[in-house]
DNA sequence: CGACTTATCTTGACTCGTTCAAAATAAGCA
DNA sequence: TGCTTATTTTGAACGAGTCAAGATAAGTCG
């Protein structure tokens, strides 16, 4: 899905263009799991020098509106990115030091998207951020 | 709870000044549901010209931090505040045009609280945004 | 009640992730 | 192979939020 020939697929099927920083970017995301936009830059730049940031924010931004990646921000922290999308799963941050990881959904396919009261909002995603602490900082916090 | 005696209970609770800026950031957040960084500002200005920015953001972190209100912060969106805090209550988001509503639990008490694989993360907190579209955005794009 | 201590506030500069805009480049078509 | 125009590069700008130093006032103690 995200293999070479998957992305120009993709950026085909939306009449986008493949071009070498979008490829470098996709590639970035998938080798970086929950990686910020400075390490998918850093990452991108390691085989592409020349790639600039705004052509690395304009790909993740494309690949997000395409539903392709995934931007994940929890408050207080800077956007991440993901490849892993359409499985509905969730995520868990640290508290302390910022850390991710994927958490499949606790009830079965789409949990919780139903509200008991929408307000007559017309809702289409439910996205869920679980708060706590890594096991690494529970055990530097025993230790202190 | 909010009120001018709930104020100094809270504050002296916590060994914290009452003072001027912190009651006038607390009275506007309980003024303004969902309010703004922004919104908040100019409530204090309203009722007290002289209170600075920093203390705004000074106070709503320190009542943030005592629980007394709550910060919710969407992707995309600045931060908002509420005095609803403890009942475990959730928001809709209008992707459109930002609109935030309360809703209350699908499930119950605490949903969603048990992740199925949880990488050994202490979670203290699920939560839940749903995102779609409010009714007047609705009307709107139908009329487009 | 008045002086003192120090938490809190004011002021104003600054950070940093992200966005904007214009000129240069290269992807894809004919 | 050349052309058109979507993308990129470059470099400046934005804005919510933070930092730091000196001024102020909340609470305390005599």
């Amino acid at each position: 899905m995200t293999s070479q020939d998957g992305i120009e697929q993709v950026l085909k099927a939306a009449s986008m263009r493949v071009t070498q920083p979008r490829v470098a970017v996709l590639a970035a995301v998938a080798a970086n799991p929950h990686g910020d936009t400075e390490t998918i830059i850093s990452a991108v730049h390691r085989e592409h020098p020349a790639v600039s940031h705004q052509a690395v924010y304009d790909s993740l931004k494309l690949f997000t509106s395409l539903g392709v990646i995934r931007q994940i921000q929890p408050q207080g922290h800077i956007a991440r990115y993901e490849t892993r999308v359409g499985d509905n799963h969730h995520h868990v941050v640290c508290r302390r030091c910022g850390k991710l990881a994927d958490v499949d959904c606790a009830v079965g396919g789409a949990p919780c998207l139903h509200a008991s009261d929408d307000h007559g909002f017309k809702i289409d995603e439910a996205e869920v951020i679980y708060w706590g602490t890594c096991p690494e900082c529970q055990a530097e916090l025993i230790n202190e």
